[in-house]
DNA sequence: TAGATTGTTAATCGATTAACAATC
DNA sequence: TAGATTGTTAATCGATTAACAATC
């Protein structure tokens, strides 16, 4: 029986174990899901719901163990688990991602960048190289990697999904603004920041608004 | 009156935007809202509701006119208005965002980058200055800026965040894993890029576990 | 024990989907 | 006109919130 786990849950689940760190690290032992829930400004029974969806429980009265959950969201989250990727278009996004230090905490081990442009061939970014993108069908079989990190130009995107695709790329992490067309049993999941800031001025804007009522 | 527009509504409408500019690049004269759902693997009634919010009326038999509705987009969600900006932590990560190209279709317009750092401090990336931290006090009044991009280490970001709030910002886009706290009257947008990997992970192992049932 | 906090069932709320009349 | 597509009301679905019993 594999739990079912709501998508608003699963977002929500990085920020408790964020929380717990924090909590950790501060050498405090226990934590109740209303000071979790004001932390996030949220509502404490939703805390309670989330955390048992991932099956952890609680001690009634005292509140959740704070060393031994953050151990159970490592298991749950695959925290652990290294995931390799490779990252497709070697530009300042590109190059920024795989330098990244945040990714390590959770896993994410990018192999490889790969480019069209033959005079970042060759080029070194901290410890990774940039191969072409035609090597990636035969890199993928030689390091069993499901995963690619997508940031080439907007116009190349297709192309480029299609020919992963076909390389046996089996999960794209989005971060053009293409509306990426692959087969069902490939996941994209889109982290486009442009439509992000777009939604976040929007909110401001609205917000302004509200703040000339009060 | 101001229209009400959900925040599940208001995230979609950039991927609708995307579409109909693809579309009219192409030459294209009408789209249909069974057409971009399907492009974006969602119901129909949902496209036709969610452009109504946005106060944009279709025409029944030939669909939405692509030029006009572009247009109604452009001017419903801001893309024509230019939105300046700090950005406060020059690494990798800020300063590939204060490189990006495509923010600038959007209408964002990053002034200046600030850091602690005094090497980082004088330098320039792009046309792009590194200021001391300190002195963004200073110029946010200098130059009427609201809005802040934080890409400053972890351990720093409350700490430059109520520093950002005593010089006046009034919207963060908070792309560091800290849960910040704020005035009621500032903004914060969270985009942890680490939590969405997390989630992109997740799905992934999902997605596996479905492929294996079919 | 009494009080505090969890776990869970029931109620509410809002978003998505279905159905269909209006319209060009 | 007939057919296709919009706009909108009603139904469904699922997530959030409220209420409260269980428990240490």
């Amino acid at each position: 029986m594999i739990k079912q786990v709501s998508l608003p849950t699963l977002r929500r689940l990085p920020s408790y174990y964020n929380i717990i760190c924090d909590a950790s690290s501060r050498g405090e032992k226990y934590i109740s899901s209303a000071n979790i829930a004001k932390l996030l400004l949220i509502d404490d029974t939703q805390v309670r719901k989330d955390i048992a969806s991932t099956g952890y429980v609680g001690k009634p009265k005292v509140g959740f163990d704070i060393a031994e959950f953050k151990l159970h969201l490592e298991e749950f989250l695959g925290l652990k688990n290294t995931r390799k990727a490779f990252l497709v278009g070697a530009g300042n996004l590109g190059v920024a991602l795989s330098k990244y230090v945040g990714f390590k905490k959770y896993g994410l081990e990018i192999l490889a960048l790969f480019d069209n442009d033959p005079l970042k061939q060759g080029m070194s970014f901290g410890d990774k190289k940039v191969y072409p993108t035609s090597q990636i069908s035969q890199m993928v079989k030689e390091h069993s990697v499901q995963m690619a990190i997508l940031t080439v130009p907007y116009s190349q995107a297709q192309d480029v999904t299609d020919f992963l695709v076909a390389s046996g790329i089996k999960a794209i992490w989005n971060f053009t603004t293409a509306n990426l067309t692959v087969p069902d049993d490939v996941l994209v999941d889109n982290q486009d920041l442009a439509s992000s800031f777009v939604t976040f001025s929007l909110l401001f804007s609205e917000k302004l608004r509200q703040n000339l009522d009060d």
